[in-house]
DNA sequence: CCACAGGACGGCT
DNA sequence: AGCCGTCCTGTG
């Protein structure tokens, strides 16, 4: 077990329930499991301490700070966004302690590919029935969890097989995908080097990825803030409070009003519409 | 049983 | 270039 000191502030509840990960679970205690690359963590927030526990403990914390961005300045990104208009500001402020999660390039990839066209409670019965025909099984905390399974670890897996694991049309989406990175047409690093409208396009050239998914992989595997997902619900938001319509003329609007950290806005305002209510 | 929700794609203007 | 039917699965 670790101990990690918060110096900023870090809404674990928020940050592991917005819709940015798909494998956790609660636990009785208001602790979080997550699965992640290569490990299993317990996350519990008491006070302005993380306790985590994990099934390897090498460069535990490290792992952990990395993966909730707890060393990224937020009140630069919120002094950047706030100053733009009242909703974004009320939203930011709101969100406080909201962190961008970071993840693993490979399972994003799949994740998001999963996510076109398709509900939450989907997405995650998909990638849990992948992990647990192709991924490593791992005792944890009294349960076992399937680690989700490397590029390499799937060479040899057939459309049919994916598609049992309820994918539906996404099959060949994944297996395109699958066989490009074992080929190594693609390679996960370079997308770090590109700049954003690069990767966009390079990741667009693949079946499967349009403008969404790809701004979700850019975001949340590569921490590239400037991209703008543009959903249903973006839509929504956008015509309601700014009378914008039409996919080109929102990611316009985001770039100009948003900026370098467009990305972060909305998961912002994402967060302020799901929560505020309650 | 049917209607619907959710992005990418491809075929049509 | 833009519009729209189709793709699959789970839910109401």
């Amino acid at each position: 077990m670790i101990r990690i000191k918060l110096n900023s502030p870090f809404d674990l509840d928020n940050t592991v329930t917005c819709g940015q990960i798909f494998r956790f679970f609660k636990k009785e205690d208001g602790s979080y499991d997550i699965i992640l690359k290569d490990r299993i963590i317990n996350v519990l927030k008491k006070e302005e301490e993380l306790f985590v526990t994990s099934n390897i403990d090498k460069d535990l914390e490290t792992v952990v700070r990395d993966y909730f961005d707890l060393d990224n300045n937020y009140e630069d990104i919120y002094n950047e966004i706030i100053s733009k208009d009242d909703k974004i500001d009320e939203a930011a402020k709101f969100s406080a302690g909201l962190k961008m999660i970071h993840q693993d390039p490979f399972e994003t990839i799949i994740e998001y590919i999963i996510s076109a066209n398709n509900g939450v409670p989907q997405i995650a019965n998909s990638l849990n029935n992948i992990a647990e025909k192709f991924g490593k099984r791992v005792a944890f905390n009294g349960n076992y969890y399937y680690l989700f399974p490397r590029y390499k670890d799937l060479k040899e897996v057939s459309v049919e097989e994916y598609r049992n694991c309820k994918v539906g049309f996404r099959d060949k989406y994944i297996k395109g995908m699958v066989d490009k990175l074992n080929k190594e047409e693609i390679k996960l690093e370079e997308f770090y080097e590109m700049s954003t409208k690069e990767s966009l396009n390079k990741l667009m050239e693949n079946a499967g990825i349009g403008p969404k998914v790809a701004s979700c992989i850019l975001l949340f595997a590569y921490k590239k803030y400037d991209v703008f997902p543009v959903d249903t619900w973006v839509k929504k938001v956008m015509k309601q409070n700014y009378q914008i319509e039409g996919e080109e003329k929102i990611r316009k609007f985001a770039k100009e009003t948003y900026g370098k950290y467009s990305g972060i806005a909305i998961q912002y305002l994402f967060n302020y519409g799901r929560n505020k209510e309650k």
